[in-house]
DNA sequence: GAATTTTCCGGAAAAGTTTCGGACAGAACT
DNA sequence: AGTTCTGTCCGAAACTTTTCCGGAAAATTC
């Protein structure tokens, strides 16, 4: 005959390669105690190598069933938007979504590895600013696909991402405030060594020199995103001898830093000061006063990582590796034009 | 012999009483196409009478592998909190966590279950202030447990719940205002119709007897929860003709919306009115001030429900059908003592 | 050194799934 | 009407994986 169709890897193969019974493979995979370590040693290589894949009962097939969805803790405060988006579309694809929160302890990664092959989850969907190739080979060893979230930016990776158009953000937002007259922004900036970050402040710089205003480094000050850095920020530009008039923070967490900055030195917002933030959080919408943001459309990023990972699992070709869904400037009551001197 | 051990109901048993043979079984089981209408229904009742449960390969037994996390939608402030304590002890107990939400409509309960068996689920947690009977028989028809994480407190069923100390955190609350020295302090009551907001209402009634102050129906405003109700109830406390020095919302959500009121209306926290808000939702650390709130211990709440479940799926007894875990007052920025007049 | 326990693994049985083909009904050509 | 065709529905058999049980070898104890 021709070659055979790739027959899936069954249990008994490996047996077979391993020079044991396929009871005992079985109970490798199922993490029973009764296996000496060099067996059992033997057979994870075997079983990594061949990429097996848990079936059901009966011949291969079997449906889609579970994804599963990674945080790496689970304190991104975006947390929840992407965990509706992506629950929204996976019961509709009727898929179940498994969240996992890997730490950054090593012996997290290899117990949720685990979990993964043990329960056969079909894709992952990881939301990390920092995944590791060691993770990623991997997770190719069990043929398992995954696609990163990330609404920071990721370096290149062989693994399709999906963000949002930080630099356009970044314009909009320094439009709307040039716009309402502003001559002196400040900006808070976030980790300078994520894509985001760079991409963000040179969508400020582009603002202003639109609005034929010079970029001033004074006006720039470095933080981490969140709200302590804000906060650190905030008083730094408070203190100018030439106050700003708006800061634009390079995400939400840190704009109400500086909410908190400008409070305690007696300022207003907008009446002395108009903020700025971006990832429209919901805290965004509940502070006081309710928070002008660049809105990432977590939820949407969620749907359609679940329907670009489900492709891949299905053996389907997907357009693009990097995918970038648009932002938008959302107004609330935090900027205002500059108080008249 | 005795009397057989109840053993589990096998496809088998099954495919004989509805004089079928396996194969059909299993095609009902997983939505196959191929069975005819009348048939697949007859079996289904009987899948369900009998509580019929997956079962890996082989004989019965085997491990306990994923829980359900179920939220009404996904939209209640605490959710992240909770899927951390939840996702962090099934991860120590080696099992996944399926997030689910289901949504008004019925047919999306429905699917839900339709999935819950489909992927052999072995427990779940419902997070839901109304879990009706109806869910409650068919998850007992399935043999899958259920515990209710509600820390808005539900009405007696038979299942257990886990909830926090509502009256107590009231108490505290309404303590600590009083021991600032306010005399004058304003309520925003929660959603009349559940517990929790009674005993919130209690607490702060209990409080201000010991301090010997009276309870005066025009400073108690009735909300729903939300940040809207919140703002409105503010307004209508600051337009009072004997302004309250304090203001005690019965959510974090109504507090920010108290503070919003409040900003518009020119008075600063806590300078001129102190607030406290229930909950401890991360937005209150990063509210300017910094709000001071009753902390509900959401992750604990998650990671109790979790041993509970799994308790009951092993088939142990659960000590009470109602446990109530501590709530803490946090102390923020937002209190102060009265300013003199 | 013998006895006992523990460790490790294979055979057998059980459970569930798919593939394949057969029985049957209704529709569509002569 | 008879024949063929086609599609639906279901069972037998094959196959994968799992647990149970028992036995041989190694390790430990007396």
């Amino acid at each position: 005959m021709a070659d055979t169709p790739p027959r899936a890897v069954t249990i008994s193969a490996i047996a077979a390669e391993a020079g044991v019974s396929a009871p005992t493979v079985s109970r490798v995979l199922n993490g029973r105690a009764d296996v000496a370590p060099a067996t059992r040693e033997r057979i994870e290589t075997l079983l990594r190598s061949h990429g097996y894949r848990r079936r059901g009962g009966g011949q291969p097939g079997g449906r889609i069933g579970l994804l599963d969805l990674v945080f790496n803790d689970l304190d991104s405060p975006w947390a929840v938007e992407i965990i509706r988006g992506v629950e929204d579309a996976a019961h509709a694809e009727g898929t179940g979504t498994v969240v996992s929160a890997i730490h950054r302890r090593a012996s997290s990664t290899r117990q949720w590895l685990d979990n993964l092959r043990s329960r056969a989850s079909d894709g992952a969907i990881l939301v990390t600013t920092d995944l590791d190739s060691a993770l990623h080979s991997e997770l190719e060893e069990l043929h398992v696909p995954a696609v990163v979230v990330d609404p920071a930016g990721v370096p290149d990776l062989a693994v399709p991402t999906i963000g949002s158009t930080n630099w356009a953000g970044g314009l909009s937002a320094t439009e709307h405030l040039t716009g309402l007259g502003h001559r002196r922004i400040g900006f808070v900036a976030g980790r300078p060594e994520l894509w985001c970050s760079r991409a963000r402040l040179d969508g400020y710089r582009a603002g202003l020199e639109t609005a034929g205003l010079t970029v001033s480094d004074e006006l720039v000050v470095q933080g981490v995103f969140d709200y302590e850095s804000g906060f650190r920020a905030g008083r730094r530009l408070a203190a100018l001898a030439e106050r700003p008039t708006a800061v634009f923070a390079a995400s939400d967490q840190m704009a109400l830093g500086v909410y908190e900055a400008l409070r305690r030195e007696g300022l207003r917002v907008p009446a002395d000061v108009s903020v700025v933030g971006f990832d429209d959080l919901p805290e965004a919408r509940w502070s006081s006063p309710p928070l002008t943001t660049v809105r990432q459309p977590m939820a949407d990023m969620g749907r359609l990582a679940v329907r670009t990972v489900l492709r891949l699992v299905r053996g389907e070709q997907i357009e693009s590796p990097r995918v970038e869904l648009a932002t938008e400037l959302v107004v609330r009551d935090s900027t205002a034009p500059p108080a008249q001197h």
